[in-house]
DNA sequence: TATTGGATGTTGTATTCAATAAGTTTGAGC
DNA sequence: GCTCAAACTTATTGAATACAACATCCAATA
């Protein structure tokens, strides 16, 4: 599969947005961006238009693309999207699921196990973050991919690269500095920990309603950790809001 | 909110599609498109790359856009998307919805029941089809619209748009005959009217689980029936099956 | 001060040019 | 004479550039 122009400046716009290089907000113009991509407009203003098909840019006629600033109405339309599509997407998990998706659920979990010990047991939680945002990724991931249904799962996978527009790395001087005690967020990582036990263990068993349910109380557990961070960071218009690792696919 | 010519060829060519005009795996040539439409090629590209991310078209790279022609197991997938979304839309309407809402739900209601009774008393059917469908049509929108959640309605309308190439009128010389006898479709047409009502007695009483079950289960049937009419049409790459007035959102 | 007119910059569109894929012809080898 | 392959032809897409339309800003003027 070749890759042409408009792919490489779809790419290339994506991974600044993603990357909190160009914020919220942010104006995307066509001229700026090819010269700064080394391509003709006419790509840019393509791979403009997939990212707005993505969700990660607003695009008005004449007036220009900007990346999505979204609303706290929108957010929530969006979470109660999420809620649903991913608690579905278990339920199929509990059913579909072959050996080897089991394999790999349980793999990411206990990766994650041992990550969360050490950073209960260490002082600084600093360096091993990552590896678990990272991991628990590969936990859901996991799970939509256990449910075979592909459509459901890219459909997820958007949602969360969207979501992540909201919780991104501070591009600004100011570094982010987490607004929670180290006691509060492990005692956090401990729950997610009891959350993602109980899903595993409903999906081993073929149980959908209880895959379903104990997915679904996980994720009302995070939009609600998400919304509190909302409203104490700023009003009306989200434009950014502190880090945290146990909001999921972010990393 | 000026309209461009990008937005004239998007609507013409999404017009044709769901029209039947440009069948299923019609190619889509954008000179051809252009000259027919009026405009030069590049707002014709844009409008195609528009209708791929609504999931009418299916574009490959120096090979050029065609109608969408959808599989089997991409139609499974769509089902189960739509099962858990409006199952959940159904849910949210129920808790969510404003007395107008609920009017204009019940409205819908009582329009078709007339419809019905009409047309299971009549000899033929054929006048009375085209407006049960819309208000078939009015009921679902009417529901999705009290959920209160702009983002799940336009996800779901989205998917009914798609669902409808598979049911299109035909544009060939044969006409679509029904393969059911009236009977059939009498008894499917009061099932329907049940389901409806349950529906609708749920959300009037706010009782969201119920909704919700209520709403699942009459999506199922639905599937069913159209997963049976696949069945005995085509095997393997569906192309086109016969229409079905209780398949909603097909007019 | 409010308004109108132009200056400027950016988007939207048309057109031209280049690259790719498919189809066709030509020719060498058997 | 037939087959297969390679080169050429053609059709169509992808990209670049040139041009037109629109919105915004600023200044001049009533």
């Amino acid at each position: 599969m070749k890759k042409v122009n408009s792919d490489i400046a779809y790419e290339f716009i994506r991974e600044k947005i993603l990357n909190g290089k160009y914020p919220p907000g942010h104006a995307l113009m066509t001229e700026v961006l090819s010269s700064e991509i080394g391509v003709s407009r006419t790509p840019v203003r393509e791979a403009l238009h997939r990212l707005k098909a993505d969700g990660l840019v607003s695009i008005k006629a004449h007036l220009g693309a900007s990346v999505k600033k979204m609303g706290v109405k929108e957010f929530r339309e969006m979470c109660d999207l999420r809620l649903a599509l991913e608690g579905h997407a278990t339920g199929l998990a509990a059913l579909n699921h072959s050996q080897t998706d089991l394999r790999r659920i349980k793999f990411a979990l206990e990766a994650m196990r041992g990550l969360t010990e050490r950073i209960v047991a260490a002082k600084s939680e600093e360096p091993l973050i990552d590896e678990l945002r990272s991991e628990d990724v590969h936990f859901h991931v996991a799970i939509m991919t256990a449910a075979k249904n592909d459509l459901i799962k890219s459909e997820i996978l958007r949602l969360h690269l969207i979501n992540r527009l909201l919780f991104l790395p501070s591009t600004e001087t100011e570094e982010q500095l987490s607004p929670v005690s180290k006691k509060d967020s492990d005692r956090n990582r401990l729950k997610v920990m009891e959350s993602h036990d109980e899903i595993y263990e409903a999906i081993a068993k073929h149980d959908a309603p209880a895959a379903k349910r104990a997915m679904e109380h996980h994720i009302q557990d995070i939009i609600d950790k998400s919304l509190r961070a909302i409203a104490m960071s700023g009003e009306g218009g989200i434009s950014r809001v502190l880090t945290d690792e146990e909001l999921i696919y972010s990393g």
